[in-house]
DNA sequence: CGGCGGCTTGATTCGAGTCAAGAACCGTGG
DNA sequence: CCACGGTTCTTGACTCGAATCAAGCCGCCG
């Protein structure tokens, strides 16, 4: 049951362990979750991490970089539910219900590096330490709570508000695991597909972000330099993200005499 | 641990039963779900079954009538993230999350009965009977499909599509529970609010879909008359619902010979 | 009977999609 | 080192679906 055949480096595990904890995990169960990881290798950008389909053996874990679970549409678009990284577990649904036939997929954005929990492993440390099964649920449940909130986000919600939201929605999620450049690395093509925009209008955006100063002016990167003029606009409230390390900067909305 | 001071019509129970049993619970673990369950009472279309917030001392269990799960919006509008019928539960997310200040709730749509399962009694059943975790954490990640398939719905699909899709979805899980009736009980304005479509449109809409001969005329009733052209234009595909029972019906596309 | 919530209709506006073409950047191989 | 092809980004012109505004209608309930 531990996982020895293929240790990992702690640092790697990092943001796994911080996650756990804020679900609730303490120090002795933090040590068994890490004791299951397995490391699993590399994805290059643009490949998939996890395919459609529904067998599998194990878990699998992000350990660095930038994916997102998506869905293919019937006229080759695509539709990105959420973006994941380090520490989130990447196919929960497919050890929870086995039997669906899963059209989600989820593919790589950046170089990834990917580790695995085996589901014999799990299943005897569920059995062993019921606390994990809660922990577990609950990051589904954190997953359900982010699709809500892009549900809401895509509806009814101008561009700039929408993108706006997503854009503070990933800057708290990396400083949640220690990540705190405001370089957000993900092309204008993978936000459109996020937010529901075309590219054109996408790119139209950002450039108006660019020219409120929110976003900074070099071009082909994604850089926010204006911060609480962003969660201004997007009107961002991230309680939903249950991150209570980060609260105090996400939570408030700024007074409104800024915008 | 034992619902004896508020005894349930078996009937009841019915939905709830059929539910869990597709999500993998055998006759005996299905008894001790039911045996946890207490009678609460009814609520009258309109009012809040589960208000916003984070305190709780039970589960809530849809009896009879149909709610929504909904969010306010600052601008006073209402986003409606799904539609919940009888043997659905209202509020898994404060029992997993309670920590979370939560801005959702759940409002009834129709009149409607409820019943709930004290936590007490739930974390004693949990941990004796540890199956029935992984079976309400099922139940929870069936309504992140849910959302996932409504997030897809809302993007990029053009409004009768939209439409469409959200009926054969509340047919579907309308027949899981055994209500075959083809009359959808909930008003153009709940509609709108969950399609992500204003009320005029939505209108409009509906309007295009009866001269269609998918709805039936009558005003003031959604009556689906014709199914397989509804699903053919939803291009609607079941299999996120879970329903092996009912997959040969919502499973495949009817040919596209009909539209 | 009056009022109110839900439904219907028309006119108008506007945000975002689409099409099209060009520019900047990146990796690769000669 | 540079030429190349393929992404990604940018810009402009045009279109169209859906929101909004406004008003009237219908049916129900007190």
């Amino acid at each position: 049951m531990v996982g020895l055949p293929n240790p990992i480096g702690r640092n790697s595990l990092v943001p796994l362990v911080l996650k756990f904890r804020t679900l609730g995990l303490e120090n002795e169960e933090l040590e068994i979750v890490a004791s299951l990881v397995k490391d699993k290798g590399r994805v290059r950008a643009g490949l998939d991490i996890i395919g459609a389909g529904n067998s599998a053996k194990h878990l699998t874990l992000l350990l660095m970089g930038v994916a997102c679970w998506y869905k293919r549409l019937e006229d080759g678009g695509r539709q990105i539910y959420t973006f994941q990284y380090a520490g989130d577990f990447c196919d929960f649904y497919r050890y929870v219900l086995p039997e669906r036939d899963h059209s989600v997929a989820v593919q790589a954005l950046t170089d990834c590096s990917i580790a695995i929990i085996d589901y014999r492993d799990l299943e005897q440390a569920l059995t062993r330490f019921p606390k994990l099964g809660l922990a577990f649920w609950r990051a589904s449940m954190l997953d359900a709570s982010i699709f809500r909130e892009r549900l809401l986000n895509g509806s009814h919600r101008p561009a700039l508000q929408r993108l706006a939201n997503l854009l503070c929605e990933q800057l708290a999620r990396r400083e949640a695991i220690g990540i705190n450049s405001a370089v957000i690395p993900l092309t204008q093509i993978d936000l459109a597909d996020a937010a529901g925009l075309s590219v054109v209008h996408l790119n139209r955006t950002i450039q108006a972000l660019r020219s409120l100063g929110v976003l900074a002016k070099n071009g082909h990167t994604i850089e926010v330099i204006d911060r609480k003029h962003l969660v201004n606009i997007a009107k961002f409230d991230g309680r939903y993200l249950n991150m209570p390390q980060l609260l105090s900067k996400w939570e408030i909305r700024i007074d409104s005499s800024i915008m």
